[in-house]
RNA sequence: GGCCCGUUAGCUCAACUGGAUAGAGCAUCCGCCUUCUAAGCGGAAGGUUUCAGGUUCAAGUCCUGAACGGGCUACCA
């Protein structure tokens, strides 16, 4: 249990024994100030205005009844009634020292539906934000014992593909190869964009191959199935590139769900759900009614026969609660998206496809924009490939880790480089709130300075660097600890703070929480270097192995937290 | 038109979900490398949290309205 967790137990008992009624909670934060102390309790002000008594006189009430011997050094009570709780250092160093379990009290079986690209075209730096974000909650799930089923949600059965099929059929008419046609898969949708725009005949064809693609002909299924097994093996190589853990088998694209789509309509028209409306199947929806009662409307089939993304989001979900047997599904799709899920999660509950107690969760994040603030677009009017992003950052991670260490073979620095420029990259994009518009910059997107993932990969070196000269090995390295100079003590306190920021991530899905406490965790463990000596002349042996202690602790965290970013360490840097 | 989201330092972003004097990074300025990696450390400066009301002991955070920006809004995904 951690120690916020600890905490928040005695106060509210406290404060239950104190008269307030139950639930009580006690609002435990890290405290703003040092001289607040480590944690403040702000729930006296709350519950005393609901006994209508005095804040400060409950406060006491509650200290009377709490008692924090060996936790707490100091307990005061402050301006309207806050409660400052001050640690104390042998409690907090003898809490190091102990194994916190990390895994889940209730483990669920989780899916996390991430990623998703398109596979018309190849991806963009807009397809960063889900793929990554995922990512990281797949793996701090994973790393709290859930079962986490990854699901790549690939749209391959668009509107689109005909198109692509008729200008891919024009191409190996000329005897060209299917490999050598898809090299630049950017270049080959916008030819057929080009064609479907100027060539009716062509547009004609197009329009029919998506009918003869969907209803199964075999002529038109070879082709897709040469142009998807390309766009497929792009996108596994970026997501190896990208350290992300989504391999072929977490596909699960649309065309999975084709043959379900029929009854899934079966299962909406039975239960009265959908209805006829201008030759459309539509479900109307009053819980997204406007102000003046219209209900929202969701097609789930088309007046030519066609179904839409709605219709087979519905039978993925099925599927996911289903055979996957999903307790949470996670979708991270883009904000656009948000009256879609909505409809589609309220749908899926009405026709009883997910039991109530399952719980379905958009987490949506927001769009990217470019230097002038509207959405992002090239000079050329395109997006920028997420493929030509990643091999930039490791240019530029390559050029200056020859400059900071040239003693390094062309080998290592090729190693070291890729983690720092892929690192950096993700941690730019993980560090933001996913819910808001953000700005897409180069040179902030590759900096390398200060709250980076550098930084952390470079605090995680500086302690490799130690351990090394010392001769020791870290992992396996234990001492006893002792906190006398403040680094040590704020280090410490940090240290203690990451199985809370995880529990909270795990929650809400907001893995920037992740980056502001290691780079906070990072930032005090630098002022702990320069302030607190470890294999100097003159350092006491016990101070020295503490000291050693509270390196290897910081490096562990550093690497364990920077490892459910995807993002990696290197011990030189 | 309706609905959803956003607006915080010159720039890019935080603020533990209503808590105390709104914090970081970049950029700017001043210090610190004969001693564990200076991708670093210490310090300075920078704010009417878009605006106007309201609720509250307490508002960047909640409610109402306005301005600006983005998105969605029936046969693309």
């Amino acid at each position: 249990m951690s120690i916020k967790a600890r905490l928040n137990q005695r106060i509210a008992d406290a404060m239950q024994a104190a008269g307030v009624p139950s639930p009580c909670s006690p609002m435990l934060a890290l405290s703003g100030k040092p001289q607040f102390g480590d944690y403040q309790a702000n729930g006296a002000m709350g519950a005393a205005k609901q006994l209508k008594t005095n804040p400060r006189e409950l406060a006491q009430k509650i200290l009377d009844n709490l008692d924090l011997e060996g936790i707490a050094d100091k307990l005061e009570i402050a301006g309207p009634g806050f409660i400052n709780i001050t640690l104390n250092n042998d409690f907090l160093a003898q809490q190091l020292g102990t194994d916190i379990d990390h895994r889940s009290a209730d483990p669920q079986t989780i899916v996390v539906d991430y990623s998703s690209p398109n596979l018309a075209k190849e991806m963009h730096v807009g397809h960063l934000r889900s793929t990554i974000i995922g990512d990281s909650l797949a793996r701090l799930l994973e790393y709290q014992g859930h079962k986490v089923i990854r699901q790549n949600h690939m749209g391959d059965w668009g509107t689109q593909f005909g198109m692509l099929i008729a200008e891919l059929e024009l191409h190996l008419g000329e005897g060209e190869q299917a490999d050598l046609a898809l090299n630049d898969l950017e270049k080959f949708y916008q030819q057929s964009k080009k064609h479907f725009d100027a060539d009716p005949e062509f547009a004609d064809k197009a329009r029919a191959y998506v009918v003869k693609l969907q209803s199964g002909d075999q002529h038109c299924r070879n082709l897709w199935q040469k142009f998807i097994d390309v766009s497929v093996a792009h996108n596994l190589e970026i997501y190896q590139q990208l350290n992300v853990g989504l391999r072929a088998e977490h596909i699960a694209p649309e065309s999975s769900y084709n043959d379900d789509l029929d009854n899934v309509l079966a299962a909406l028209i039975e239960q009265g759900l959908a209805v006829d409306s201008e030759g459309a199947k539509v479900v109307f929806l009053e819980e997204l009614a406007d102000k003046n009662g219209d209900p929202s409307p969701m097609i789930v089939q088309k007046s030519g026969g066609g179904f839409l993304y709605a219709t087979s989001d519905l039978a993925c979900l099925r599927h996911r609660v289903g055979t996957l047997q999903a307790d949470r599904i996670l979708y991270f799709i883009d904000a656009r998206q948000s009256l879609h899920m909505k409809q589609v999660f309220i749908t899926g509950r009405k026709a009883n496809f997910v039991q109530p107690e399952v719980s379905l969760e958009h987490h949506a994040f927001g769009t990217m924009m470019g230097p002038d603030g509207k959405p992002f677009k090239t000079r050329a009017g395109g997006t920028v490939k997420l493929a030509d992003l990643l091999v930039e950052a490791v240019e530029r991670a390559e050029k200056l880790v020859s400059e900071k260490n040239p003693d390094l073979s062309i080998e290592e620095i090729a190693v070291i480089a890729r983690k720092v420029g892929i690192g950096a990259i993700k941690y730019a994009d993980l560090s933001k709130t996913r819910t808001n518009d953000y700005i897409f910059d180069w040179d902030a997107m590759l900096s390398f300075e200060g709250n980076t993932s550098p930084y952390l990969q470079y605090a995680y070196t500086r302690i490799c660097s130690i351990f090394r000269k010392a001769q020791i090995e870290a992992e396996a390295f234990t001492a006893p600890v002792k906190l006398t100079e403040p680094q040590e003590k704020a280090l410490a306190f940090k240290l203690m703070q990451f199985e809370e920021v995880l529990n909270q991530v795990a929650q809400d899905c907001y893995p920037h929480s992740i980056c502001t406490y290691l780079y906070e965790l990072a930032s005090a463990f630098m002022s702990f270097y320069e302030q607190c000596p470890v294999l100097k002349d003159g350092v006491d042996s016990d101070t020295q192995n503490s000291r050693l202690q509270l390196c290897a602790l910081s490096a562990s965290t550093i690497a364990q937290g920077l490892d459910l970013l995807g993002i990696e360490v290197m011990e030189q840097m």
